[in-house]
DNA sequence: TATTTTAGTCAACAGTTGTTGGCAAATTAA
DNA sequence: TTAATTTGCCAACAACTGTTGACTAAAATA
């Protein structure tokens, strides 16, 4: 035995450089815009052991993009504030380089890889949704949490991709209150006619 | 004189024939995913064509990608519509196959291609800036209007890009509702502090 | 009709892409 | 220290990219 492929401690040193520079590069560029090369120059490595250590670049990149949001359970916390608590943490998210950074490497590659979308709509699916859904009514819960990630990943996008002007320049207090608000009454259902699934 | 070169009626039709199917790959795969070989193929001609008549590839996504809005004159419509009537206006002009289709093409591609994202920003900038300005203050002229953007392409990345199932799933008179009244809070500066510019 | 101009195809180019096999160097295990 | 593995680099591949020039067929002009 005692035949560790890859996992003596350089190789775990250099798959975790790997793994850096890809996560840059990726949210700076998207999947296609960059290459194996320059994932490989930025972490000081030939580009052959990329595919050595991850056997492609679409392996990378799904390793890659899966971030965790650690999203709060809303179900405890004070129904009225729902709306600032979900942007607060979504700012603090994305606003740090942790590993929510996982998001923009998604949003970025999303427009143009399906696999990209389809990991977008499954965290979607197993994280926003559960959070949502229990801050109003069930038969509702769909479109309620529709309508929050419309917003979520709108700011998302006009502030870290398109990086629309305005939307930068505004101070993560007034983007928690404002769009806070418009967040809190999509989640709480109260802009939902009670007969409308 | 007489040599118009390139506006004999065979060259217009072939023309158009490129602008189509171009507009029509790029809004599904993207500018990357888009080869100028695939945009021949399916408009019937050679590739090298593609180049003769608009220089380059580059040149030509720079006009597929200017979608006129025609956003209505806010100012002219009674205030307490404003959110629904630009809301209904968009879907109209993305739900339908018209000219303002350019927009999917610019939202898919503006990830990866800073030519479409400065595209993107300009649209935003000269269009619907000037729209929303005029339905309040002045002074927080900017910040509603990015705060609009950003349900604006929120809502056209999660229900067209995205395609996240309740989203899609939303008939266009709820939609209207519900998002309109976000547009409204946000367009009128309701929702700001007085003092913040 | 004869002639000039244009539309279109073909093949090929130079560059870049992801990926692979062979070989030297370094690290690990004995 | 010696032997066994494995990390890493080099060169090259095949496929695909946008783009170009030469040549043929068609159309417009006279």
């Amino acid at each position: 035995m005692t035949k560790p492929k890859g996992s003596t401690p350089k190789a775990l040193r250099t798959r975790e450089a790997i793994e850096i520079a890809a996560r840059e590069l990726f949210a700076i560029n998207g999947f296609d815009r960059t290459t194996v090369r320059d994932i490989g120059a930025r972490a000081g490595i030939d580009p052959s052991m990329i595919i050595r250590y991850f056997g492609s670049k679409d392996a990378l990149f799904a390793q890659i993009a899966a971030p965790d949001l650690h999203l709060p359970d809303l179900s405890a916390t004070d129904s009225g504030v729902i709306g600032e608590t979900l942007v607060r943490h979504f700012l603090d998210l994305w606003e740090g380089d942790g590993v929510g950074g996982g998001m923009p490497v998604l949003l970025r590659s999303a427009a143009s890889n399906e696999e990209a979308a389809e990991q977008l709509r499954k965290i979607f699916l197993t994280q926003v949704f559960p959070a949502v859904a229990r801050a109003g009514p069930p038969e509702t819960a769909p479109r309620r949490a529709g309508l929050v990630a419309s917003q979520l990943l709108g700011l998302a996008l006009t502030r870290y991709v398109l990086m629309v002007p305005p939307v930068v320049m505004m101070p993560p207090e007034f983007i928690i209150r404002t769009v806070g608000a418009t967040i809190q009454r999509y989640a709480s259902g109260e802009c939902l006619s009670p007969d409308e699934a």
